[in-house]
DNA sequence: TTAGATTCTGGTAACGATTCCATCGTGGAA
DNA sequence: TTCCACGATGGAATCGTTACCAGAATCTAA
């Protein structure tokens, strides 16, 4: 007994040819009551399991997808991964993770060997919407794509999009009506969907309010926590100072609260803040911040079902995910006098 | 030009054999110039990519490394997990992610299904070192494996291990110093090296300073919200309640927190707390939480590290993580008087 | 000059499965 | 009884690659 057994060992054992083996086991009609009894004896007795490599060279199928994401220690992404995984798992499909590490030529490399191995399908966030590469190595992917929160043109690529725009708004217009004028606001690039979409929300919220926007206190750069330390400090350091603030993630959020923790600002008091997602934790620790939040687990299982829909068959499509604004007593602070 | 490009289009276009092509490609020696030439030409020209899946089936080896835990949403594994891949793709793998849901059976068929996939290792960090398949399932991948803080005997299986009851006793030491006696301590099942380890540390102290242990404040069961939560509550209706409580993980902590807050007890006035793990954003909201910290980061390098080790035909072994406990505000409350 | 080694190349057999094709009975219909 | 259809089976080709083997050409040494 060397090595893992093979269809040829079975056939053996059960002194039949290797098609009939594979017949068998793979359910074709066209078996004796007898030929299955004696394959699948031998099949049991020496423990045959097919191989998964084989069979996807020779049908073309590695029921295998790519999952490429920023940072998986992203807590939001790590739940859209988890509940993507499950129900992939549930359908017969396992995930290769991929971390982009926020460049996109890792982002494109990781594509490239996606391609090379064969996968069925990639659900991707990408790290920028017009990075010169992007169409070209998408195309030629020839598997289908789902995008997470992510706009690009002339893909014919699924995509699970993330209503912003609504949650954003609702809480600048409630940040607007508590008497707040100086608004900051940071958030990523503007070259992905996420924050465009999100800026939309914020400017049609003071548009409707007939107040101009703060553009000085708009700052698009980047999701993670450095950015928006920077940039927090930075506008903090402004006379006036903003009276309140509107994070873009997680990161983002870490980055403005430890500006506020380094001048002594208590949140709620001094200063209004709203987050943009929540976070693990969230109502333990984060007491009481308002928040724009989106289900990471319908996102997740979302892009699985998108995905299994083309692989279907089916024509890609668009799914939209609501987001839903909760004040609470962070956005209260900061106001010297409410009018 | 329809479908992929193979070896045979690359060696019709430069006029040569197929074994030839594979040659220059991988790079064997005995190759001329002139060949070398006209191939590299002619998959340049055609855009060839050799197929992983083919290369695997005939070599063996699939570069891929199965990735076992939990739940992936867990901070700190989300965290190992991005470290481990990083890794893992510097040096030319692709990392599989499967969660086992806390779930044996879902652990067992997880293993199953890395075997038949052919991967060339795992990494996992069991549900519970005592499951009766546990031995049998991991004995029949052929592949070598890295348990994550688990200790199971007999399998020739590396490990990371992390030394947990240096820092659990340094913090139990302190918080005995303090003056607490009636410490509680919520963790994990006994049936994983995580928590035996814990309480080793925890019993440790007890020991040293001559104190009996206080055996009905200790929980051991789950690492989950969930059940912190109700054995906090449960724990916090004694009379006398716990002054302290020592929770095992982030979802413990967060269960034992939420129990403080439906009491309205405030950390580190009415009642002490150590948090055993950090995660993101830890320093930020969870102000001042003391806390025993282990370093993801080199958990997940340190895991990819030895799985590449043994694949480079070197000895299974184990690598140990240190532990460090810092005191903050969080351990003082609790205390009616500090003798 | 010749034997032997060395370089280079092409053909072919694997890796482990699926699927088409051909063959052989057997049963039903004419 | 003869013919055809169909159920059941074995054999062989195939997926895309690597590796072994044999043979041709060139080179080195006696």
């Amino acid at each position: 007994m060397e090595g893992p057994v093979t269809i040829r060992d079975v056939a053996a054992r059960a002194g039949v040819a290797l098609s009939s083996v594979s017949r068998v086991l793979s359910g074709h009609p066209d078996v004796s009551a007898s030929m299955r009894a004696k394959v699948e004896e031998a099949a049991q007795a020496l423990g045959y399991e097919p191989d998964l490599l084989a069979q996807s060279l020779r049908s073309g199928a590695t029921r295998t997808i790519g999952f490429i994401i920023r940072d998986i220690a992203n807590p939001l992404f790590a739940v859209v991964a988890r509940a993507c995984e499950q129900e992939l798992r549930r359908n017969g499909y396992s995930l290769i993770l991929m971390n982009s590490d926020g460049s996109v030529e890792t982002e494109s490399k990781n594509f490239a060997l996606l391609r090379r191995r064969r996968v069925d399908g990639v659900i991707a966030s990408l790290v920028a919407e017009d990075s010169p590469y992007v169409k070209k190595t998408i195309l030629s992917l020839r598997a289908p794509l789902v995008l997470l929160d992510r706009d690009v043109k002339g893909l014919n690529a699924s995509a699970v999009i993330t209503d912003h725009a609504i949650g954003v708004k609702a809480a600048t217009k409630h940040l607007l009506d508590l008497g707040h004028r100086d608004i900051a606001f940071i958030s990523g690039a503007a070259n992905v969907y996420t924050t465009r979409n999100r800026i939309k929300g914020f400017s049609e919220a003071f548009g409707e309010a007939g107040i101009p926007l703060p553009e000085k206190l708009i700052a698009l750069g980047g999701f993670d926590a450095e950015y928006g330390l920077i940039h927090a400090r930075h506008f903090l350091l402004k006379n006036p100072r903003p009276t309140a603030f509107v994070a873009g993630g997680i990161g983002s959020t870490a980055g403005v609260v430890r500006a506020f923790n380094e001048m002594k600002l208590e949140i709620g008091r001094d200063v209004a803040l709203v987050a943009l997602d929540e976070w693990p934790l969230f109502d333990v620790f984060a007491t009481d911040i308002s928040s724009v939040y989106r289900d990471p687990e319908a996102i997740g299982s979302e892009a699985a079902h998108l995905i299994l829909e083309v692989l279907n068959g089916n024509e890609a499509r668009e799914s939209v995910i609501a987001t839903k604004f909760t004040a609470r007593a962070s956005s209260q602070g900061g106001v010297v006098s409410v009018q």
